[in-house]
DNA sequence: CGCTTTTGACTGATTAGTTAGTAAGTGCAC
DNA sequence: GTGCACTTACTAACTAATCAGTCAAAAGCG
C-alpha cells in the first residue's frame, strides 16, 4: 500500500550516492560534500541519516560487499568442474557489467591497512569466497572427479588470480586481466585437479 | 668531500619522510603537515623544496618504483628456468624486508584512475616487469628448455599471480600469500612450460 | 658578505560536524 | 473531520579545525 512510485528510502539513495562520488573522486577526495552534491541535498541531510563520515563508509562497505556476494551466488550444478567454472566466472565477472562495483571495492580495500572495521569485513567477505572455493574442490575430490590435492592451497592459489586479475582489471582499465585469468584458472585447474586418469 | 656523515641531502629526506607519513596514514590522509613532522621541519620547508603537493607525490611514486625496479634487477644466469624462478622470486619478496615498499606501491596505485602521471608510471613498470618476463620465457623457448607457448598469455599469467599476492599480502597482512604464490607460479610453470620431453 | 635553507605567521579555501528551525506527514482523541 | 502531539526529512547558517600554499624575515654557513 506504501507509495513505491518514485524515491525509495533515503538510506539506499545514500548509497547509491556515495557509490557514484567514490566512483568520480576516489576515496581520498571522498567528502561529505561530493556525497551530498551526489544526492541532491544537503550535507546536514546526510548527516541527519549518518552520525559520522566513518558511520557512513562502514555501511557503504557493507552496501557493496552484500553486493559482490549477489554477484557469485552460487547455482545449482552438481557437477564439480562446471560449479568450480562458473564460481570462477563469477568472480572473474564481465568487467562491462560491474566495473563500479570493482572500483568501489578496490578503493575501499586501499583504506585496510588503516581501518579495523574494513580490515574485519574484507576479511570475512575473502574467508566466504575462500569456503565457496574450498567447498567445490573437496566435493570434485570425494565424488572423484578431482585429483586429491590439497584444497587449502588450490582455493588461496585461485583467490591470488582472482584478486590480481581484478586489481588489474581497474588500475590498468584492462579488460583482459579478467579474460586471462580465466584461462589461467583453467590452465591451473586442468594441470593439478585434472590430471587425467 | 661532501658531508655522508649523518644528513644526506634534504630531497632523499623528504622522501624517506613521506615514505614514513604514507605508512603511518595512508594516501588519504597523507598531509604536507604530516611530511614535514616526519621530515622534522615546517611544511613551508617542503615546499621550499616542492612547489606542490603534488610535485612531491610524482617525485616521490618515481622514488619508490626506482626502488621496485633495484630489488628485480636481473642476476647473471643463463639458464632461463632457474632465471624465471629467481625473478618470480623476487617478485614475490620477503614481505619482511620490503613491507613498507609494498604498502606505498598499493597505496599509491589505488590512486591511479584519478592520476594521469600515476598511471603512466605503472603502466610503464609494469611493461618494463612484463618484458622482463616475456625475455626469459622466450629465451626458455628458442633454447628448447620451455614449450612453444604463447609468451604473452604466459608472461601476463604470472604478472596476475604477482599483483594478487602482492596486494593480498599487504590487504591481508597475510605472508603467506607471497609463499603460495611462488608454489602456484612453480606449478604453473612446470605445468605450461615444462612438460618433459 | 652572500647564498641557501628554514621558520613563523599568515591566507583563503575546505573539511566534518552542529544547531535551530521548517515543512510535511502520521496517529489518535474527541 | 478537526485539532494536537509527534516523527521524518530536511535546510541554511554556522563552528572549529585543517588544508595547501605564500611571504618576509631570520638563521646558518662558506
Amino acid at each position: 500500500m506504501a507509495d513505491t512510485s518514485t524515491e525509495a528510502d533515503p538510506d539506499e539513495e545514500i548509497m547509491r550516492a556515495t557509490y557514484r562520488a567514490l566512483r568520480e573522486h576516489g576515496y581520498a577526495d571522498l567528502t561529505i560534500q561530493r556525497i551530498a552534491d551526489e544526492y541532491g541535498k544537503s550535507t546536514a541531510a546526510i548527516h541527519y541519516h549518518y552520525d559520522t563520515k566513518d558511520d557512513l563508509l562502514t555501511a557503504f562497505l557493507d552496501f557493496i560487499l552484500d553486493q559482490f556476494k549477489d554477484t557469485i551466488h552460487e547455482v545449482e550444478t552438481t557437477d564439480p568442474e562446471q560449479r568450480l567454472e562458473l564460481l570462477l566466472n563469477k568472480l572473474l565477472v564481465d568487467p562491462t557489467d560491474h566495473q563500479d562495483l570493482l572500483i568501489a571495492m578496490l578503493e575501499m580495500r586501499s583504506q585496510v591497512p588503516y581501518n579495523d572495521q574494513f580490515r574485519e569485513r574484507f576479511r570475512e567477505n575473502d574467508e566466504y569466497v575462500q569456503y565457496l572455493l574450498r567447498t567445490v574442490i573437496d566435493h570434485g575430490i570425494k565424488t572423484g572427479v578431482f585429483d586429491d590435492v590439497d584444497t587449502d592451497h588450490v582455493a588461496q592459489a585461485l583467490m591470488i588470480l582472482v584478486d590480481g586479475a581484478r586489481t588489474r582489471a581497474v588500475v590498468f582499465d584492462d579488460e583482459d586481466s579478467l579474460e586471462t585469468a580465466r584461462r589461467t584458472a583453467a590452465e591451473y585447474v586442468a594441470a593439478t585437479l585434472v590430471t587425467d586418469n
